[in-house]
DNA sequence: TTTTTCTCTTAACCTACATTATTGTTATGC
DNA sequence: GCATAACAATAATGTAGGTTAAGAGAAAAA
């Protein structure tokens, strides 16, 4: 199980005991799930943060017609959350689901509160995780006021490159903010111009 | 001045002794502005961290057609940066300026640092902030790729109550992701059906 | 294998919002 | 107190992207 990923990922940024590294370890749940299995849905109360350790997950929202606005991919290293719902342990917007099978780790909000007292530097690495995500949703709202579709297309390119030969279109057009209809003529009328 | 704006906002989220408090306020910078003056520009180095006392500023874009995308308004106990600048000391991509005459304060990145050496309480304090912020982020996106420009302005009054009165049309239009003549007609059709 | 369910494509038609232009109104600076 | 710029309203015309519908493949399920 590819657990190291997420203590690594916490190296980057602050310097962890063996000790404090297990203590974190030992209030970690593991999962795995099956793609299209839901996490969280509409209306839950977000009480644990999630980590991916192998394949994705997706966050979204389901608007009054039933159509699906996908906020986030969350590959390998990511985390993701409806943060609303954490932070005031209020019902969510959001849904959260599996792209792929996946392996994920849990950490309960309770588990975490006591976490930062016991390990301080932890609220420095949340506090970095947070403010890069900030940035991530600073400048992907910017693309969505000034960019054309095509443009936003290109920029989901380069931002999920990994990605973007997996997925289905109609995800893609979900992120991006047009129908699968219009993204599939996009593309071809791109092609034809060729 | 009102400097225990800031004092009483961090109160909120950790306790500080006096002497930190003093060490925090030795390191901040008070600074006027006026109306439309300019606190950032796009390719400056966000150096400094912002925080408005009263007045008001707003971040901004400019797109390759010169039109302006208003990102977030920071009335008084808001925060307001261009986050990828700050965090990376790289050129930035938004702008900054007043919309009103404004009282500010300023903290200097490399005296952030120090102080969340000094008082790592401000650890925490900071990751609460950007932690809200997210939350907020999330939801904006969510209502641009689901709302029609209606259920967005709306959705602008609800959250910014005070401003809306005194704001041109011209920048709510920026905000919502409109040009200011459809919101002119928008807003005159509801009135015309009353 | 067969059936069922998703996904992609195409195409005709539709609408929310953009563009351009004009005119009147209101601030703001000198 | 006048000049100039910024803002708001209206209207004609344009277009990016939505809607609806129908058929073809591909993948999942049985």
């Amino acid at each position: 199980m590819a657990l190291h990923l997420l203590l690594t990922n916490i190296a980057k940024h602050v310097t962890l005991s063996k000790e404090e590294e297990l203590h974190i370890v030992s209030l970690l749940k593991n999962k795995k799930v099956k793609r299209k299995q839901f996490l969280f849905q509409e209306g839950d109360i977000h009480k644990q943060s999630l980590f991916v350790l192998t394949g994705c997950l997706r966050s979204y929202s389901i608007d009054s017609n039933g159509f699906e606005h996908i906020l986030q991919f969350a590959p390998p290293g990511w985390w993701i959350g409806d943060m609303h719902s954490f932070i005031n342990q209020s019902p969510g917007t959001l849904y959260i689901d599996a792209v792929d099978d996946s392996e994920i780790v849990m950490l309960l909000k309770s588990d975490l509160e006591k976490l930062y007292t016991a390990i301080p530097k932890l609220e420095r690495f949340f506090r970095i995780i947070a403010e890069n995500a900030l940035a991530a949703y600073q400048h992907r709202l910017i693309d969505n006021l000034s960019l054309s579709a095509m443009e936003r297309y290109n920029d989901f390119c380069r931002l999920y490159p990994s990605l973007i030969k997996c997925l289905p279109q109609k995800q893609v057009a979900a992120y991006i903010g047009v129908t699968p209809e219009f993204l599939s003529k996009m593309l071809h009328q791109v092609h034809v111009k060729k």
